[in-house]
DNA sequence: TCTATATAGATGCAATTGCATTTATTGTCA
DNA sequence: TGACAATAAATGCAATTGCATCTATATAGA
């Protein structure tokens, strides 16, 4: 067996800074865009890979594999965006049981608006406190931390 | 002004990964914590928190420092841990307004029970994905991401 | 074709979180 | 001292999450 039931003391100190500095992150950039009056970040997420999916859309199913949110979530999330106007559900021609999600114009403006300020977010938790030599570094130590492993 | 409103692509790949992973990492060992019907993390960290602290306790308004949990999310945590017999509330002599919380053996007990579960996880889900050199290498880059920097 | 199984998505209900406020006590200073 | 600001912790209520289940449609196999 390979497998190891205690953690070395360099991964749990990993571990231990993963989880702080993560949440610390999240939390702040969260408060940023609550002070810009726009909506948490999870919106973001869901707008940026319809838009990034174009005018074809997405199912529900395919925006699950993409962003981690379970699937009642999504379903109540989107329920949300599409009672702001932010998308639209359309009926999937040869799948009667599903549906395909499409950003609207109101949903890119909005996203627009929150990337003005979750960028700014961005730039400043983490681009201005590494060089970009050392953010490949992390990216590249995190990408192998994921399941599956990144290969890039 | 040296403030950049845009961030890099490297800054964002690497925000992108931080995010993920971490939400990941997360999902995963909540998941084999609730696989051994044990409570979920954030009871780990109050636990492991008031361990730490032996005898004396904590007060709240320490623990919210500790561990980043919002004010009425540890009020309530506590309440729950109490409800559980995992912690107790004790008076404080010299002010009136706050408690002391000490955790108790049950409490020790429930600690190492999750320790050997969450311990497990951070082993497969970190430790055997990197080696010592490069955890050592990804804490001191996260460290530099915490508000405020950390030293080592 | 008919039945069983699998998949897509929604939803009822309980638990938790977030926000704002409240209660109780302590500290400050005119 | 007495009024006022600050701190510690709890809580009412709305929003969100988690869990389990449900409905509807699609697919596979006898």
């Amino acid at each position: 067996m390979t497998e190891k039931a205690t953690p070395s003391p360099e991964a749990i100190k990993a571990w231990a800074r993963l989880m702080r500095v993560s949440r610390q992150l999240v939390e702040s950039a969260e408060d940023a865009l609550k002070a810009s009056g726009l909506p948490p970040l999870a919106w973001y997420d869901v707008l940026h890979e319809l838009a990034e999916a174009g005018e074809g859309g997405l199912r529900p199913f395919q925006l699950i594999e993409r962003t981690l949110f379970a699937q009642y979530n999504i379903s109540r999330l989107l329920a949300r965006l599409e009672a702001d106007g932010l998308v639209e559900k359309l009926p999937v021609a040869d799948d009667g049981r599903g549906q395909t999600i499409r950003i609207t114009a109101k949903g890119r403006e909005t996203r627009r608006r929150m990337w003005a300020v979750y960028g700014r977010s961005i730039a400043e938790l983490v681009g201005a406190r590494l060089s970009p030599e050392e953010l490949n570094t992390l990216s590249a130590l995190l990408g192998r931390l994921r399941h599956p492993p990144a290969g890039d």
